[in-house]
DNA sequence: ACCTGAACACCGTTCAAGT
DNA sequence: ACCTGAACACCGTTCAAGT
């Protein structure tokens, strides 16, 4: 009867943060609240709190999720590919879940969430910028975090019809300044 | 008394602002709430909505006094010293202002609010971009924003204790990334 | 270990009505 | 022109208590 193994639980923090992942693409980042994300799973708003500390947290591991779903990239001869590729798959993770952006730009700002986003442009950065990898992966992250936030919240705006323009246009046309931002902080390591 | 001089105008859109601004220095934009805004005011909070449509267009306001008070950039001989001093005043602004960062990229993002910032910048880069400027101007701007974003809320971590680094510290530290980056974006463009 | 029930102290916004 | 009063439909969070 007192045994150690989850035999009654009912939810789990990964089985939470599921559920919040999929009414956040329903509905969007300004209707995910706690208890509305509590009804969906047929509980007490309370209950949540039980599992977490308090919405932020909640939110740092959504965005943990959204950042590890941007696809790795394999080391190939051409570093500044690399980066151009990582910053790319990340810029596409962030996009893909709705106001994505938004949320892995506070948590990171506020120190919660893992590092992986950070970790992984350093690596592609290391052959071109060595010592300088890391603090050159902050200057990156960053303009990909302002760069998707501005973009995505774009697209909101269009889906109500405030900004005029469809969704696929915006990415598309912005996918352009993306790809030169990108280029423009790489040339200054690629060289030297 | 019917005349079109403004004898009993109780409280003016720039008035409004001008305590909000107050109150988001003292408060932070979690406690910059309508209802907060109307007591500070004296009025019910239903009559802040004669004035604006709603809390963004408030914000709207709020963000283009932000970038209104960034130093302007007189041009000298050197167009890439211009670019980076221009990009340095929008971000001690940016940073000036509590939450200042957070507001304006959401205005932006929003598509509402001046575009006085995103100009300014595009008259600096003229001489370097020609005419890539406009978009040189946004890739910058984007740049600018999330980097200021993350410090600030960084800054706010810190004032909680959550991160581990005094404010001017962060300022400070940060100030060479955010030189690096501009450096790298101007350098790209510098070379024709 | 996990959740309920009830409460506290708030929000943004609308709208008829007042002066 | 500018504001009040009252209401609507919500929030995040805490905490004792239940199973």
């Amino acid at each position: 009867m007192e045994s150690r193994d989850a035999r009654t639980e009912r939810h789990t923090r990964d089985g939470i943060v599921d559920t919040a992942l999929a009414l956040l693409q329903r509905a969007g980042l300004p209707d995910l609240s706690m208890r509305r994300l509590a009804a969906e799973l047929g509980v007490q708003p309370s209950a949540l709190y039980w599992h977490f500390d308090n919405k932020q947290s909640l939110l740092a591991d959504i965005a943990d999720r959204i950042v590890a779903s941007a696809a790795p990239v394999a080391p190939s001869a051409e570093p500044a590919a690399d980066v151009a590729a990582a910053a790319s798959a990340l810029r596409d993770a962030l996009l893909a879940y709705r106001d994505g952006a938004e949320i892995v730009l506070s948590t990171q700002a506020l120190g919660l969430g893992s590092d992986v986003a950070h970790d992984r442009l350093a690596g592609v950065l290391a052959p071109l910028a060595g010592d300088d990898a890391q603090s050159a992966a902050t200057v990156l992250l960053q303009f990909v975090l302002g760069h998707a936030s501005l973009v995505q919240q774009r697209i909101q705006a269009a889906r109500f019809g405030a900004y005029p323009a469809a969704e696929a246009e915006v990415v598309e046309q912005t996918a352009s300044d993306f790809a030169r931002g990108v280029r423009m902080l790489v040339g200054g390591y690629a060289r030297g």
